[in-house]
DNA sequence: ACCTGAACACCGTTCAAGT
DNA sequence: ACCTGAACACCGTTCAAGT
């Protein structure tokens, strides 16, 4: 894998710099998307990527603080590309599209989720990436919550989310190949007789992709918790 | 698939083995224990568990398949030792405490977050750990849920809980040291207005726990909802 | 200034051998 | 039968050099 490194960049059409440009910030996160693309998110590595590129691996140390930040710019760089769904006016729609947008982001790009489960994320976000946050907090401000209602609607649905995400993601990775497994039966009936009814069918129950029901639910409680409350 | 074969478990009273008996599941578990609550639980690897049992990292796959296994086993391991709250009869009380339950063993054993947020993680579980699913699924149906109701009650809840956890734990473990982050300032009011206007008081605001409300509200919602859906 | 190889300190897992 | 060291195929990160 001895690349070459990539000459120069898509430089506008003006004067060519002396030697070969260093590679460029650009040049790392689409490579590193490319990379993700083919190979799968997991196999996303600084060696890897460096390979890649036709670089040393630590040459990549000089664009990014660590691994985790790599992720983070990722993010900022592909989130602002992403085709901003149109968003409904009515508050509590608003939330719920945008949430559902939120999803559907994660669900494309694993490597996202893990970047981001993190409180305080919003902090290391761009503002142009920040606008699904944005959206379901102006939402639940348009409703009439209060500011400190608004900042733990959105960390609800943003946790219900996640998880949501997380463990899908992981449900795919693992059992890649093998089949799911069923319960271990027979169950003692005696003493989870809920789940030992249950155990032929959950399977299918859990196959059902119920996201957006218990959002817009939740969405709903949320919502009218915070105007009772007002009262 | 090759089955861990079970090793000589901690022998009575009764005779001796001639030579030191080789080291047995509930040694490595109780090892692995004491590994965690000593270091912390990131340090947990295979290599060093078997370091502290002064075995060959080998000896440990005669145990478990793999690693994800181990954490499995580790899991039901202490589970069954966990104190079982008293649950009210009330349905959604019991749903709701039941969770919370949940929640706090999560919170406690970050190791069995990550092992467990996985579809299908119950056919790992053993049934004696198995319990609190039991009595959220069984306060569904006490309060008149369909069987698939009750299985997506219990996910949604389980999707908000794991989301919460992880991000706990992760946002934990990352900023040890570091203070957390808060906005990048000044953020652009025109583009992110909510955000600009609340930026000051994110950081208060996301350090309250707020998952209980959170939850009881998403319990009443999703109770409601079946409810609804049943006329 | 910019980039590097080599090294450090680890991983999980496999497998041909030893006792 | 049970256990092992050595090896495989990797990691992220640091740092004293090189050009």
């Amino acid at each position: 894998m001895s690349r070459p490194r990539a000459a120069t960049g898509r430089s506008g059409g003006s004067g060519r710099t002396g030697r070969p440009p260093v590679t460029s910030r650009t040049e790392i996160l689409e490579a590193a998307r490319l990379l993700i693309d083919r190979d799968g998110w997991e196999k996303l590595s600084i060696r890897r990527l460096a390979a890649e590129l036709g670089i040393g691996a630590t040459t990549l140390y000089h664009h990014f603080g660590d691994k985790e930040e790599l992720l983070i710019q990722l993010l900022n760089h592909h989130i602002v590309q992403m085709e901003r769904p149109e968003l409904p006016q009515e508050p509590r729609e608003r939330i719920v599209v945008a949430a559902l947008a939120m999803h559907d982001m994660l669900i494309g790009w694993p490597w996202a989720a893990e970047a981001v489960s993190v409180d305080g994320f919003v902090a290391l976000l761009d503002e142009s990436a920040l606008w699904f946050v944005e959206e379901i907090v102006a939402g639940a401000d348009a409703y009439g919550c209060t500011p400190e209602q608004s900042v733990q609607l959105f960390r609800s649905v943003w946790y219900y989310t996640i998880g949501e995400v997380l463990v899908r993601t992981r449900t795919a990775r693992r059992w890649e190949g093998r089949e799911r497994p069923t319960f271990r039966d027979p169950l003692d009936t005696a003493r989870i007789p809920q789940l030992a009814a249950l155990s032929g069918n959950w399977g299918a129950f859990a196959a059902v992709d119920h996201y957006p029901q218990g959002l817009r639910v939740f969405v709903d409680a949320l919502l009218a918790a915070s105007s009772a409350s007002a009262s």
